[in-house]
DNA sequence: CTCCCTATTTACTCCGACATATTCCGCCAG
DNA sequence: CTGGCGGAATATGTCGGAGTAAATAGGGAG
C-alpha cells in the first residue's frame, strides 16, 4: 500500500503529533526545555535524533544493531528523509552510529559513543540512568575538580574570584531546595573550573555540571538534603583566594565526596523502594 | 494539480566534475593536508564539515561571525544544500555553530566547542596547534591518567593485564620511532584506561589518545628521543599489576610528565626554529 | 517615545530523481 | 568442492527546487 501517491498540497499537514506523543509521565521540573515534543526553537531534525539518542541510549537499540532504511524509518516517523538523514548526522558526529551504503546505519559499540558530550549526557539521564555510570561520573568529578582547584587557586584572577563569589552568595540565598539554588551550585562549580584556566578542564565542566544537574534530581526527589554545603563551599573559596593549592585540592575533594555519599544513598533509597 | 510541473531528466549532468578536478587550481596545491579531498569511504558532507571545522578552529572564522547563507555558501562550495546542510548539522552537534533562521548561522564562543571531540581535536591539529592548548591536554592527562592507573591498579582483571602486557611486548618490538610503536604506545595507554573499568574514563581516553598521537608528531619533528620510555612504562604495569594503586598513580604521573617535557621542549625547539 | 504589526529575509522541511558505493550471489576456474 | 571474480541488486549519498515557518528589522499607530 503506498502510503503517498501523488504530491497532492495535503501535506502541509505536517507531522507534528507524532513527536509529542510521547509523553513520559516524568514531569518533574516544567521548567526545564528538554521536552522531546517539538517546540518553537527546537527543530524537527532536533527532535528526531533525541528521539532516536534516548533510544540508543537507554539499550532500546543495542550496539550492532541494524537500523531500519531510510525511507522505511523516515516513513515511519512521518517525517521526510532530509530531516532524518541530518538528525543521523547528529547522532553519527556523536559517534552513536555510523552509515555506510548498502550496509544500513547500525548502532556503534558503547566506547565509540561521546559519553562526555552535553547532549548524549541527557540523552542518558533521560530514561533511568544506569547507576554505574552515575558512578563513573563521579569518579572523574573526584578526580578533576580537586586538580582543577588546585590549578584555579594558582592561576585565579579577580574577576575568578568576583565570579566564585558571586555564586556562593547566590547558593547563601537560595539554599539548594529550589531551582535557583542547584543552578547557583553549578556557577559555582563552573567557575572554579573556569579559575583553571585550562581550556580543556572547562570543557569537562559543561559535562560535569550538566552530571551534577541530572544527579541533583535523585537527591532532590528521594529526601531532604540535611547537610548544609555552603561551609564547604567557602572553604574552597577561602583557598583560592588565598592562592593555596594543597588546601582548594583537599576542601574540593571533601565536596565532591559528600556529593557522592548524598546521591549513592539516594540512589541506594530508589532502588530499594 | 500538482504543484510541481514535471520532474524532467534534462539536469543529468550533475556536477561532480566541478567538484572533484575542475574546480580551482586549490586542488592539490592549497590544502593537502590531511585530505579535505573526497576519496572513496569519505562523504562528502564529511569533507565540508572538515574544512569548516579546520576553518574555524584554525580562527578563519572567528566567534560571533556569521556564515554566509545556505545558498551563497553551498554555491560556493560547488555542492548542493543537503550536503552543506548536513555538515552544518555535523558542527552545530558538536558546539561550533548554531543556526536560527532569518539570523544566520553563527560561530558559537570557544567555551561551547566540544574539544574533547575526537574529530574536533583532529581539527585543531590539522593546522599549527595552539601551543596553550596543548599544554592544557597534557595537564588534564597529568590529573586523569594517574587517577586511572590508580584504579586500574584496584579493578584490573586477568584480560586487562593481558592487553598491558601486550601493548608494553609490542613497544619493546617496535621503538617509538616508527608508526607501529607510537600505536603500541596508545594502545598502553588505552588499555590502562580501559583498566579502569570506568565508562567516562574510557571515553576520555579517545580525547587522550588523540592528543597524544598529534603531540608525538611534534616530537618525532625536531628530533631523536633521548630516553628510553620502556621501563617506565614496565613500572606502571608492574604496580597495576600488583595491586599496588599508590605506585600506579606514582608511575603514571611520571611518565606523563617526562611526555610533557619531551614535548614542551620538542615545541620550544620548533618555535626557535 | 513606545509598542505592535507587517514585511522580508533566512533557515527549515519536503520531495523525487539520479549517482555512487557495497554487498550479495552466481559463475567460472583451479 | 573450494576459492576468487565479476555483475546485479540495494541502500546510502547527492542533487536541485519548491514551499513553510520563524525571527529580525522597519514602519506605522497610539
Amino acid at each position: 500500500m503506498t502510503q503517498r501517491q501523488f504530491p497532492d498540497k495535503s501535506r502541509k499537514g505536517k507531522a507534528m503529533e507524532s513527536a509529542a506523543d510521547s509523553a513520559a509521565p516524568d514531569s518533574v521540573a516544567a521548567e526545564e526545555r528538554d521536552s522531546p515534543a517539538r517546540g518553537p526553537g527546537r527543530r524537527l531534525h532536533g527532535a528526531i535524533a533525541h528521539k532516536l539518542g534516548t533510544a540508543i541510549l537507554s539499550g532500546q537499540y543495542q550496539p550492532g544493531d541494524i537500523l531500519s532504511g531510510e525511507v522505511a524509518f523516515a516513513e515511519e516517523l512521518k517525517v521526510s528523509r532530509s530531516a532524518y538523514r541530518e538528525a543521523i548526522q547528529v547522532l553519527t558526529a556523536k559517534g552513536l552510529v555510523a552509515s555506510r551504503p548498502k550496509a544500513g546505519t547500525r548502532v556503534l559499540e558503547r566506547d565509540r559513543w561521546n559519553l562526555l558530550d552535553p547532549e548524549v549526557l541527557a540523552w542518558a539521564f533521560a530514561g533511568e540512568p544506569d547507576l554505574q555510570f552515575v558512578r563513573d561520573l563521579f569518579e572523574l568529578r573526584a578526580v578533576v575538580e580537586p586538580a582543577a582547584a588546585r590549578l584555579a587557586a594558582q592561576r585565579r584572577d579577580k574577576a575568578d574570584l568576583k565570579a566564585i563569589r558571586d555564586a556562593l552568595s547566590a547558593m547563601r540565598r537560595h539554599t539548594l531546595t529550589n531551582d535557583a539554588g542547584r543552578a547557583a551550585d553549578r556557577d559555582f562549580h563552573d567557575a572554579v573550573l573556569r579559575a583553571s584556566h585550562n581550556a580543556a578542564l572547562m570543557v569537562l565542566s559543561a559535562s560535569i555540571g550538566a552530571a551534577v544537574h541530572w544527579t541533583t534530581r535523585f537527591k532532590q526527589r528521594s529526601r531532604e538534603l540535611p547537610r548544609n554545603p555552603i561551609p564547604d563551599h567557602a572553604r574552597v573559596y577561602d583557598a583560592i583566594a588565598e592562592g593555596d593549592g594543597e588546601a582548594a585540592s583537599q576542601a574540593m575533594g571533601v565536596l565532591v565526596q559528600l556529593a557522592l555519599e548524598d546521591t549513592a544513598s539516594a540512589i541506594e533509597a530508589a532502588v530499594n523502594r
